[in-house]
DNA sequence: GTGAAAGCGCTAACAG
DNA sequence: CTGTTAGCGCTTTCAC
């Protein structure tokens, strides 16, 4: 609805009422608007006029029903409140919110736990979505499984253990053991390591890529020093006092909330980085970087991870065929923490 | 659609198949889904046991199309890069998909710039959404416009130039004054202000209540050591030089990515924090808490702050009558960075 | 090139 | 208490 310039309220007009106006037939009108079939210049001309003077506005909802399609997809960002301190999935959402809008598609967003996916659930069922994309892969993942059983095509952001499902990922392995061989590499001998909850598959990646620099340096990490599955931030401390008591040239943490933590611990205690440790983060932030002294780390763009999942998702639901596994680029952003 | 054990593929079954297979009519089937309208207690079972058993779900456009009503909720949150450092807009998102599921509504989001509210437009003229949430308030607000002139129900987080609208917030205003007063009443002379884009409502607040609380101590500002309009990284920085020019005591910040940057700055520049000199956040956040030392600030409950807005926008979607301005609590908190 | 009619799946009078 | 009927607004055969 929408007022005129007496502050009337129009009720919103529909193909009908064009159809009316003009003396011709819906089918006409329909024609004329979606540009589908054919229509002679002159009728589509005076519809689309007539349209645009009118205020006309096709419904999105009729248009759905007659479809069978909701030109909306879902999207699940975790509702925990430490994912609210990444920027991470904020920026992932943004990403698929400009391509879908490109594309002429709305976002709908589902908060999910690990545990409770009722409203994912609810988007499906009610068929509000032609198709979702989760914003993080789990090593028990409901979503996917639910997914799967009512045969919606979904594309998942990160390594999945479906074998069948299509994702977008970086080489987070890779880029993580490329990371790792470079210090070992500059010489640095005693590298730490914190990653958080082993529960998400990138968790468990980093701690690969860790192990697979060392190899391919033909070393051996010290498994004193690794920690994994620190998903509080009391878990970090401790972790960073254990570090502290051994003699460690370098610290590398999963992400960057993590390490924003070590660092304020390291700074508690008062010691300098990188003069007496080294610091570095598989995962870049805008903290790091504007960090004193900035940090080393793995540099992803985000931004696109979103796009591009939106751009397969669309595909998959258009009928197309896509890659099943789609690579993006990284970076290491090598900073002053651990020259 | 879903498969059975098979793996064939099921077509979704619809309210007609289960009245033929129950020999009933489409409304009686209805009727029982709903629970409304009077139907017999022996049939609502019979209906409800063969709903859950073959599996039938409603379809949500139909029955969107049939009550010209979608269950949708839009949210509008900044797409700029900046706002995605800030945990502000996720949670608030976060507040209301919460409080939208109890309700079994969905939320569709649309990334808007100050410039560029075409996916809000999509979604409203296209009929996507029941109402909208707008997450932030600004000087010049098109999307507020856009909206009355839509005659679409809108709630808006912050405080609105447009005295009609209905809003949600803080008193921004009370709160930055009582912070002011609490630090000069300590006994701080020289207290410096640095806040961001002037084009954002809350950036104007915070600076009113910096005036107030200089007003209630019965002091007046130095103009010469505020610095509003600091929209963007080097002008923080440029701000920060200025400062310490100038013989001040504390630095009062608008919001926690202005902190998060002074704070680097000082430490640049080997400055302790309380110890050369004092610093606040009229905004706080997980950084500020976890800093050393912990930074004084503003604390408001952002999550309660979406879901506040969602409750107010449905009861106004569903005809209710709401308050014009509904204000949120805040607290200060008060910590070593100013002691 | 245009139109009539059926239908997407559900709701809501209005009758019985 | 239950069924009939007519839509909600748009798309899409199938004729002309």
């Amino acid at each position: 609805m929408t007022e005129n310039k007496n502050g009337e309220i129009l009720k919103d007009i529909t193909i009908n009422d064009v159809a009316k106006a003009l003396n011709l037939s819906k089918t006409t009108v329909s024609r004329a608007i979606s540009g589908k079939g054919r229509v002679s210049e002159a009728t589509r001309n005076l519809v689309l006029s007539y349209a645009k003077e009118h205020n006309y506005m096709p419904n999105a909802i009729a248009r759905s029903l007659a479809h069978s399609k909701t030109f909306n997809i879902g999207v699940v960002i975790p509702s925990d409140a430490d994912a609210a301190e990444t920027p991470f999935f904020q920026r992932v959402l943004m990403g698929i919110c400009e391509t879908a809008a490109s594309r002429d598609y709305d976002v709908l967003v589902a908060a999910s736990s690990e545990h409770d996916i009722s409203s994912l659930k609810r988007m499906v069922i009610n068929h509000k979505v032609d198709g979702v994309i989760l914003t993080r892969s789990l090593k028990h993942d409901s979503p996917v499984e639910f997914l799967k059983q009512m045969n919606v095509p979904f594309v998942v952001i990160g390594e999945t253990v479906d074998k069948n499902a299509v994702q977008v990922d970086n080489d987070m392995t890779a880029a993580c053991s490329e990371m790792t061989s470079i210090l070992i590499r500059m010489g640095i001998k005693s590298i730490a390591l914190i990653v958080g909850n082993l529960e998400y598959i990138v968790n468990r990646r980093r701690y690969d890529g860790f192990m697979r620099g060392f190899l391919e340096c033909d070393r051996i990490a010290d498994q004193s020093i690794i920690f994994q599955n620190a998903g509080s931030m009391p878990m970090v401390d401790s972790a960073v006092s254990k570090i502290l008591k051994k003699n460690v040239d370098c610290i590398i943490t999963g992400d960057d909330l993590i390490c924003g933590r070590v660092l304020t611990k390291l700074r508690e205690k008062n010691i300098s980085v990188p003069g007496e440790i080294k610091v570095a983060s598989f995962y870049n932030s805008f903290m790091l970087e504007n960090n004193n002294p900035p940090i080393t780390s793995i540099n992803i763009d985000v931004h696109a991870l979103g796009g591009t999942a939106a751009t397969t998702l669309i595909k998959l639901i258009s009928g197309g065929s896509v890659q099943r596994k789609i690579i993006m680029n990284h970076e290491i952003l090598l900073k002053k923490s651990t020259v």
